[in-house]
DNA sequence: GGAAAATACGAATAGTTCGTCGCATTTCCT
DNA sequence: AGGAAATGCGACGAACTATTCGTATTTTCC
């Protein structure tokens, strides 16, 4: 297995308002050819063209199409990440209420937009090496670390890590693959409620073992 | 979304013996090549030069490139599908000590050569929309739908169905993230462990709600 | 106004890859 | 043996694509 190693940080800063509107135009462009070509499609062309923009201007600001890819992951990890903390760390809410919350919430969010969640996923290898990418993930990990912490306190360490580990995991697989077959909003809602119970369930299970 | 349907389905079928040690060989050599080099440089031409064929004699019996990926996941869905079968089958064993089993079995089975699994994965686009992709799909589905019969008889269809979907989509997620980074055999038991005390948690308090 | 910096452009380059086709070789079968 | 069928070959054509670079245009700011 070969380490292309792709650079994926940024080339230059925008400095002028006609440059950072150019970035925001490819990144919307960008979006739009996932959506509509799919990955395999996804050209810096075809989203130079759609943007409305010379390949040679998109190449001012991107230094390769994977970093175009990576921005929009990136983004919408941060977004989810966001929206995960918010809830998960609203200590007002039980714990448990607060996990059920989360997981329609996080259900609902790995639907909308599932082509486009789709696409970026396929074209996944092509920035998955950069170094960037792994801190991204680092964030969420933290998240439900916290919250294992805060639920199970008196659970050895390791019992608990790999707790928070299997709940992010099993979370992850919905955007992995319920999200990609088209589903109803019906579908959605009680396969959302099904896996907050499961989750539950088990927590409940540790907890009370936990605390015996 | 476009639909590019690539073709998937054999083109010739081998009538010589030495025409049948060819596609294996090709089969071995795309193995290789998928570890070796990873999906991104999955050709045919390299397939055919390990393989010690040329690329003519590989298009003889594979219509294109996304056919031999197809082949090879086939395949494996095969085997995953009778590893899961053999053990959910044997009524013998306690149902959720036979999904105990399985857990552990599917876990150590993704994460075995999961070199070849992600970059299978990572081709995935090339042939997931062929039609032949989802009659494999359903197999695996039909027999966790046995399962969810056999543990939850009172259940009512639309719950039942729910639960046999959000186990099967919560094991599959194992092959997409959790195997994708590497870990060591205690890791591996120790997640497949939790993640069969998850499952067996909520179908336990499915059942006894069940029956009440 | 005007120099310097920033930005925009897009034709051209240098690859890579898939799949075909005409022809050579081997096997089958009578 | 010898014709027919099956198999094997690999150079080649026809796309595509990522990225660069020399040049043209616009903005900044004195």
């Amino acid at each position: 297995m070969p380490r292309p190693t792709t650079r994926v940080s940024s080339r230059k800063q925008p400095r002028q308002a006609r440059s950072t509107e150019l970035v925001s135009a490819v990144l919307d462009a960008a979006v739009q050819v996932l959506a509509a070509e799919g990955a395999a499609r996804f050209t810096t062309a075809r989203v130079a063209e759609r943007a409305g923009v010379s390949v040679g201007s998109l190449y001012q600001y991107f230094p390769n199409k994977a970093s175009i890819l990576f921005r929009l992951q990136s983004d919408e990890w941060r977004r989810t990440t966001d929206l995960l903390r918010g809830i998960l760390e609203d200590r007002r809410v039980p714990p448990l209420d607060r996990l059920r919350t989360l997981v329609h919430a996080f259900v609902r969010s790995e639907c909308e937009e599932a082509q486009i969640r789709g696409a970026l996923n396929d074209a996944a290898p092509l920035y998955r090496d950069a170094p960037e990418a792994i801190e991204v993930h680092a964030a969420s990990a933290d998240i439900f670390r916290a919250f294992t912490r805060e639920v199970l306190p008196d659970l050895a360490d390791e019992a608990r890590s790999r707790t928070s580990d299997l709940v992010k995991t099993t979370l992850s697989e919905v955007g992995g693959s319920f999200s990609s077959v088209s589903r109803t909003p019906a579908e959605i809602e009680s396969y959302a409620a099904a896996l907050a119970d499961m989750l539950c369930a088990y927590l409940e299970r540790l907890m009370t073992r936990d605390r015996r």
